[in-house]
DNA sequence: GTCTATACATCGATAGAC
DNA sequence: GTCTATCGATGTATAGAC
């Protein structure tokens, strides 16, 4: 990118160092407060610079705030496609839907950096309607594909119309962890784990022409 | 509520008029900027009345949101509920579903301050978990134990987990909307309403024991 | 390249006239 | 009860020394 060459070793260009300090104390503060209510005064004092560094690296506080937000889908991007990959997928798919569901559910249920990223994308989805889509690009778009890949190449499922039936999987899942552990709905409409994953796994599996 | 009895019908109490017009101006402008990015100066400009009025009706900005977001969510629950009560629910489940299923999500597409609503209190569920709460209390329970309450009627439909089939189905549709509008991914991963329709209804009553 | 110091606007909240 | 005027704090962003 830039002319990094020539000169000594070190103060040849903004360091890059810092510049990925700033990332990471925009990222604690963007993801704690949200954007509006995040001060560039913070975010300097959390990365250990000054605020005219942060300005020296970054244009201005929307464009940091971007620059923070893509580094969060790309790095979510292994989280959520992970969820996948790694698994026996030879076994039945009821249990390969399971411990899918099971897996996705643990993950981000303990992931308080994932529930905040989502409720920053949700919530700025208005002002900033960029970041949600790239929010759906990387994120939600490949998991719908490597779902619907497998549904696919599993014609066992007689499954009517698999991109619609990843829908209903993926939506149920997701609706689930919002209601119970980001919207604080555990003790109001409690519901246990394993009843929804068996229900969600029971309708998809049980399906007859 | 208070005493406005004795003296003349005018300027005997803080006007509730005014108090309204501030509710309005207040919802207009949080459920657009969000609650940080809301100053109080554009609050009263948008209820026209000054600043001090606005202080003088509550106590302070946090106060404000909270009374404008327990607005909202006493509005909203007429919107909510109003979807499964005036339909004819005599007939075959699968058509009520279907006919519940699109109102909803007719409904809300086209709500736009509704989307506004729920981003809002996703956004703000972390720091303000007592609104987010009372979403759950006074729109999402009351929606799940309405059609919990439906399935559980329909012996017939011969569902092994009612509780859980309704997070199936609310989760479905609310993720397709959110998916689809509010986080703008219509034009990146489309979908046609009717397949979803179809294919959740479908999932639903074509359950074997 | 990074700092301190500062410019200038706007914030939430209040005092005091009417 | 509602207004205008204003306070002190804090916001984004930049100038200038090093």
């Amino acid at each position: 990118m830039s002319h990094k060459t020539i000169s000594k070793i070190k103060a040849s260009t903004k360091s890059a160092a810092k510049a990925q300090a700033i990332l990471q104390g925009a990222m604690q503060e963007f993801l704690v407060h949200g954007y509006a209510a995040t001060s560039m005064d913070k975010v300097a004092k959390a990365a250990g610079v000054s605020k005219a560094t942060v300005y020296s690296h970054f244009q201005d506080k929307e464009n940091l705030f971007n620059a923070v937000i893509q580094d969060l889908v790309k790095d979510k991007f292994q989280t959520v496609m992970g969820l996948e990959q790694p698994q026996s997928l030879e076994q039945e798919p009821k249990i390969v839907l399971a411990a899918m569901a099971n897996r996705m559910l643990a993950n981000v249920t303990s992931d308080r950096i994932f529930q905040n990223f989502i409720r920053i994308i949700i919530g700025e989805s208005g002002r900033f309607p960029e970041l949600a889509k790239a929010y759906v690009n990387n994120l939600a778009k490949p998991a719908i594909a490597t779902l619907t890949q497998y549904f696919k190449s599993h014609p066992e499922l007689n499954l009517e119309d698999p991109e619609a039936t990843v829908r209903v999987m993926i939506g149920t899942l997701v609706y689930f962890v919002m209601l119970q552990e980001m919207l604080h709905g555990k003790d109001i409409v409690p519901l246990e784990i394993d009843r929804l994953v068996k229900t969600l796994t029971t309708l998809i599996t049980n399906n007859q022409a």
